[in-house]
DNA sequence: CATACGTAGG
């Protein structure tokens, strides 16, 4: 029953309904009563129009309320408060917000403080900072909102200088003060620091929030059990849980790769109220999707209740994490478009790398369109960094560089994108130079970095460069090196044919050499021939990978340059018993926005016939180049016409040849293949390239080849 | 009459 006073006069009935609709968000007995208001003979009074300023901005009508702030007679500062948070909240933009703060004749530390939290909340950091030192010029005394919302705009930077400030000006009186100092210093990578003024804050002081912050910086220094037991004493302290207490610990799991106890956890919410929850959605997706689990994330997905943008961003990050599923990827990008949503930065940086899986460049070229045409709240760099990557893994380099030489503003994910490019490129040097200026331009590298520079140094042959850098990891700039860059150290060493180095490496190290660097020691061992390293770095591979269809092929390719052909008939022999089969290589090339796919031996693709001949002629001038057909790579055991025929139809061969048919002269064209390219096809496509005057690349499982004139930019290291 | 902290992603 609605409980108005009866006794009370008309325009306190009015203004007790009115408050009751502002808070109920009823648009339409609020415009009823706006109409009442008008034609009435109550005095228009400019407190009660706020209040209808209010009214519509609660229910979302930005244009509403702006109208009839215009007919304010005698707008007061509440009444542009009023309007500025509706601004803040309803529309994207922070010069139109600035622009109307400055209409504001006398601004107020509350209208400060509205522009600040939309700063914080657009990552408009500088913008927040100056706004903050005019307040201090001007002498308006801040509160707690004011420090809460600048010190979040700072995303952690400058944390001990503001903690200063909250101490003397007697502001850690807020609760939400300590919660974001606690947020900014475990961004910082303190979390002592973030746990002493948890710590400091006492029970009486804290609130749910400042157990979800300590949760969340748990999690972000990887201390899932810490996350853990902090969620329990929570809970034990009679604190209540809410989405983000969850959402929070189950990034905690995420993060420590825990997805057991992720799971378990998981478990215990179903058939509460959190179950389709969409803060809780998301976490759940990005455990699974982080676990490679994608099927359980996409059965979260369809549970959730009200999918937000958020939950279409997870969901979209996990195929393309995910890459063999990018393809469901970008059908989900456009999915969400149809269910209403507007596309945000995040999301673009998740389609776009879904592209980069597919080596869809026509696709990728849509996306970076469409991105350009969107107002993004935040910075533009993140999208510009994932635009940089999909365009090196489409082969087009110069796209890349051209994205990079145009950003306003780089941060070291884009110096890591744009080295990472040249390097898989095999462009070794122009991926050193762009470290070295890096360094100079005083952006710190990170671990990724490292992986990038070193692969770098084992393809240009520089040795000691390098080994130099993978010891600088931990001495110069304090980043324990993983597998990942062991794994290159090891390939830097063996490429160069430093074998006894390599062993001492391997020995030395602190954790067992991963699947990479074994693969990377026998390639290295096949091309030096050495023998007896490479069957015991296949053993261990094996041992790791028994399935693993490419390190039977190397081994057996090892002993067939020596001859030792009994050798290989075991090899095959094993592979057979094991029942191991070799994944069936394809090969496709995109023109004019069509994929089309070859397999070897391929007869289904209606140009067919002309790539045969196309390849039956080319062979014939190939050979009279010098090309000799290497028959290793047939399976064939003796020279023979059919082993020849085979090598000619692998289906790279058949891509490039229908590429180059289908093309103008003097184009160059992109080929990308799902495992390996054979070494007779690597062979091939290097005379094809000088024969052509084509710029052929092809990307394979590993890495590029750019081939031109005659010439491989991997320098013959694969 | 109005404002803040915490969930996804690079």
């Amino acid at each position: 029953m609605n409980q108005f006073p009866l006794i009370n006069s008309p325009l306190q009935t009015f203004r007790a309904l009115l408050k009751s609709c502002i808070s109920g968000r009823n648009l339409v007995s609020g415009a009823a009563l706006h109409a009442l208001y008008i034609k009435s003979f109550v005095p228009q009074s400019t407190y009660v129009s706020n209040h209808f300023v209010l009214l519509y901005s609660n229910c979302n009508s930005l244009s509403l309320a702006n109208q009839l702030f215009d007919e304010i007679p005698h707008p007061n500062v509440f009444s542009y408060n009023v309007l500025l948070n509706a601004h803040a909240r309803l529309s994207t933009s922070g010069d139109s917000l600035t622009a109307l703060f400055r209409r504001i004749p006398d601004p107020d530390v509350v209208s400060y403080n509205t522009l600040l939290s939309a700063f914080a909340v657009g990552g408009w950091s500088d913008n927040a900072v100056d706004l903050f030192n005019e307040m201090r010029k001007r002498d308006l005394d801040c509160d707690g909102f004011t420090l809460s919302s600048v010190i979040s705009s700072l995303n952690g930077s400058g944390v001990e200088q503001f903690h200063g400030l909250v101490m003397v000006s007697g502001l850690d009186v807020y609760v939400s003060v300590g919660n974001v100092l606690m947020s900014s210093y475990s961004k910082m990578g303190m979390l002592m620091e973030a746990e002493r003024v948890f710590e400091g804050m006492g029970n009486e002081k804290r609130d749910g929030v400042s157990w979800n912050c300590m949760i969340v910086a748990y999690g972000q220094h990887r201390e899932g059990l810490k996350a853990l037991s902090l969620f329990q004493e929570m809970v034990h302290s009679g604190f209540d849980i809410d989405m983000f207490t969850l959402a929070s610990l189950l990034t905690a799991f995420t993060s420590v790769k825990d997805i057991r106890g992720g799971a378990q956890f998981h478990a215990q919410l179903i058939k509460t109220s959190f179950e389709r929850n969409s803060h809780v959605g998301s976490s759940l997706i990005d455990l699974y999707s982080k676990s490679r689990e994608i099927l359980n994330a996409k059965k979260v997905f369809e549970e959730v209740n009200e999918p937000d943008l958020v939950v279409w961003n997870t969901m979209i990050s996990g195929y393309s994490l995910n890459g063999e599923f990018s393809e469901e990827g970008l059908h989900c990008f456009i999915q969400m478009q149809r269910a209403g949503f507007k596309p945000d930065d995040c999301t673009f940086v998740c389609a776009i790398s879904a592209c980069s899986n597919l080596s869809s460049p026509s696709q990728g070229q849509q996306l970076h369109n469409l991105a350009m045409k969107t107002k993004f709240p935040s910075s533009l760099i993140a999208v510009n960094n994932a635009l940089i990557s999909m365009y090196s893994k489409c082969g087009k380099l110069n796209d890349a560089e051209k994205i990079f030489s145009r950003m306003p503003e780089r941060n070291t994910v884009s110096f890591n994108s744009m080295i990472a490019g040249y390097a898989q490129h095999g462009l070794g040097n122009e991926a050193l130079d762009l470290f070295q200026e890096m360094l100079e331009l005083k952006n710190s590298p990170t671990s990724i970095t490292f992986i990038s520079v070193l692969s770098a140094c084992a393809h240009t042959g520089r040795i000691d460069e390098g080994l130099g850098y993978f010891n600088s990891m931990k001495n110069i700039y304090g980043i324990e090196p993983e597998e990942e860059h062991y794994s290159c150290a090891i390939d830097l060493l063996a490429r160069a044919g430093m074998f006894l180095e390599a062993e001492e490496l391997i020995n030395s190290m602190p954790f067992d050499l991963d699947t990479i660097g074994w693969a990377a020691l026998l390639g290295a061992c096949r091309t030096h021939g050495n023998l007896k390293l490479g069957a015991k770095a296949a053993e261990e591979l094996l041992k790791l990978e028994p399935s693993n269809a490419a390190a039977y092929a190397m081994l057996s390719n090892l002993y067939a340059t020596k001859g030792k052909w009994d050798e290989v008939a075991s090899v095959r022999k094993l592979m057979k018993d094991r029942g191991v089969q070799k994944k069936p290589g394809c090969s496709w090339i995109e023109l004019n926005r069509k994929v089309h796919i070859f397999v070897a031996d391929d007869v289904s693709h209606p140009k067919i016939k002309e790539v045969y001949m196309f390849l039956e002629e080319i062979v014939e001038k190939m050979k009279a180049a010098g090309y000799v057909p290497d028959l290793r790579w047939a399976m064939a055991k003796d020279d023979s016409r059919e082993g020849e025929l085979r090598l000619e139809h692998h289906s790279e061969k058949l891509a490039v040849a229908f590429g180059l048919i289908s093309t103008r002269d003097g184009e160059p064209i992109l080929v990308v293949k799902n495992l390996r390219i054979c070494g007779d096809c690597h062979t091939a496509i290097k005379f094809i390239s000088r024969i052509t005057g084509r710029e052929i690349t092809v990307r394979d499982a590993h890495r590029y080849h750019c081939f031109r004139e005659g010439s491989c930019s991997c320098g013959d290291y694969w």
